[in-house]
RNA sequence: GGUCCUGUGGCCGAGUGGCUAGGCAGAGCUCUGCAAAAGCUUCUACAGCGGUUCGAAUCCGCUCGGGACCUCCA
């Protein structure tokens, strides 16, 4: 059983076998912090971090490296080619610097949030532009990029004509037909400068008012949308790595010209597996500062937000995120979101309750080779080694959750005896507590955030002890009492089988 | 206009041609002083029309609807 992928490149699903046995070179194109990050940003730093996570789950060695955009990009084509960053930080006077950074932290402080793991590299663009440079330098000298005006530009038909012989064609990725894009020749302006219209940009020559910009061998200037991935991907990767990741619309242009440029300068398609994220969509469109539809990560976490019912915890939404599979869109709703909430904490509590089974030898790690004893036993353990199969099934996140959530009555029912104790063998509970705290924890990254901590429960302790007096008393109002103003702060107490009292927030 | 994806029950979403995914919501029952929780049972599906097949949500065609990319975008 071997863990298979999507590639977007072949468009089928390939075995995954990386270049060097036991060790896996994953790039994913990071955020532009030129603005805060929003709910569409979450999708692929949770999945590609499930993604690593289960990589790393599988032995190997990953090098995880995700870059930040802190160096500018045209805003607009047609228009006058501004750097975003410069334009906002005169807007706002602010260096641009300053701005970076402070996006940055906002960037950081919402992954943290939704409990991703930290990625071995995050390069960032503007220390990176030697190498972008040198990187630029090579492929005019190969004859692929011409200067204009300051400004260079990447050859694309010459490219085409060349690579395609190489079976590494212009649009191998995207499937786009190169001839067909010369045709549709849209009017557009200020684009003189490029011998094509497929062409892209390199480098860009700096107008005076631009703060951001670095001496170059063509003049003052800042680099093109597209060569800081591969350069930095080269750089910390190699020629060719493993998997490359970002969203799915990033796959044309960038990653088609990430290719090309990558091709001219390596000789080789930089990345063998190309995964891509779908949207996350909101009324049936795609989330993004174009249409308008944002909703930032730190607004969902508080509910400040006009289309918000309510504040979504983190945790909700990766688990939103991976209760879908990554290829899928996903549409955002107060509903989903509420459902998932629900879903979450259901979860939760099973989690708990499974954690509180009465077991022995609850220290030996146990194999997945268990000898089924009773007839649960046989779904339990067919329930739990599935798990491992819908990973290795192009991570399907979603087959994972519901396998795990067809657990959650038995797991309850034991712990309420609504089933007899002898009903699962004790190795298959050890089992499953491993198994469950690998998948749940380790591997789909959820967290579980005990509030209150231990001051509260003391406090909440005492009120169940007054409460279970008045019980016995049977001085209902007093009982009741306890238990309604706590509801009303939200707290919940449940009555146990067993006569004890938990609760719950 | 070009390229591609998609249409599943009240909502969100898995689905490899035959065997009820799952979550949320709804209904009934059990437990309980009452409640909550939990357990058990249960109702709502595969956009439409054809075709292939012994058999299709799953493959093919057409129609209708939605979306993405072609411009910065996760």
């Amino acid at each position: 059983m071997s863990l298979v992928i999507y590639n977007s490149l072949t468009r089928k699903k390939e075995t995954f076998v990386p270049l060097t046995q036991g060790y896996v070179g994953l790039y994913v194109c990071g955020p532009t912090v030129s603005g805060e990050s929003h709910l569409g940003h979450a999708r692929p730093y949770v999945t590609f971090d499930v993604v690593y996570r289960y990589l790393t789950h599988l032995g190997n060695k990953v090098r995880y490296v995700r870059n930040i955009t802190d160096a500018g990009h045209f805003e607009e084509e047609g228009r006058e080619a501004e750097d975003k960053i410069s334009k906002k930080a005169t807007l706002e006077k602010l260096e641009p610097m300053e701005l970076v950074q402070k996006y940055t932290n906002l960037f950081h402080w919402a992954m943290l949030q939704m409990n991703n793991v930290e990625p071995s590299i995050e390069p960032t663009a503007t220390g990176h532009i030697v190498e972008q440079i040198n990187m630029i330098e090579t492929i005019i000298k190969d004859g692929y990029a011409y200067v204009v005006n300051g400004s260079v530009y990447f050859d694309v038909e010459k490219y085409h004509a060349d690579f395609s012989k190489k079976g590494l064609p212009y649009g191998i990725l995207s499937g786009r037909v190169l001839e067909d894009m010369l045709e549709t020749t849209r009017e557009l302006d200020n684009q003189e400068e490029k011998r094509n219209r497929a062409d892209f940009a390199l480098w860009k020559n700096a107008p005076p008012e631009h703060i951001m910009r670095w001496k170059s061998p063509w003049g003052e200037g800042f680099p093109g949308w597209h060569i800081e991935c591969s350069a930095m991907s080269t750089k910390y990767l190699g020629d060719e790595f493993d998997i490359h990741g970002g969203g799915m619309d990033l796959q044309f242009p960038h990653h088609e010209c990430e290719i090309a440029q990558s091709a001219v300068c390596n000789h080789k398609s930089p990345a063998r597996y190309w995964m891509h994220n779908n949207m996350i969509t909101i009324n049936g469109r795609k989330m993004g500062k174009s249409y308008n539809n944002v909703i930032k990560l730190s607004e969902l976490f508080s509910g400040n937000h006009p289309i918000l019912e309510q504040a979504y915890h983190p945790m909700t939404i990766r688990f939103f995120i991976l209760q879908t599979h990554y290829r899928s869109t996903l549409d955002f709703s107060n509903e989903a979101l509420q459902a998932s909430e629900k879903g979450l904490k259901r979860l939760w509590e099973a989690y708990e309750n499974l954690g509180k089974l009465p077991v022995t030898n609850n220290q030996q790690p146990v194999t997945s080779n268990l000898k089924p004893v009773t007839e649960l036993d046989e779904t339990v353990l067919k329930l739990l080694n599935e798990l491992d199969e819908f990973m290795n099934d192009d991570f399907s996140t979603a087959k994972v959750l519901a396998n795990i959530f067809e657990l959650v009555p038995t797991i309850n029912a034991l712990k309420n005896k609504q089933l007899a104790a002898d009903a699962l063998s004790n190795d298959v509970i050890v089992f499953m507590q491993q198994k469950l705290k690998l998948f749940i924890e380790d591997i789909l990254g959820l967290k579980f955030e005990n509030s209150g901590g231990e001051h509260l429960d003391g406090v909440l302790q005492l009120l169940i002890n007054i409460r279970k007096e008045a019980k016995t008393k049977k001085d209902f109002v007093t009982s009741d009492k306890i238990r309604n103003e706590l509801s009303a702060m939200g707290i919940q107490l449940k009555d146990e089988k067993d006569g004890s009292v938990s609760w719950s927030i």
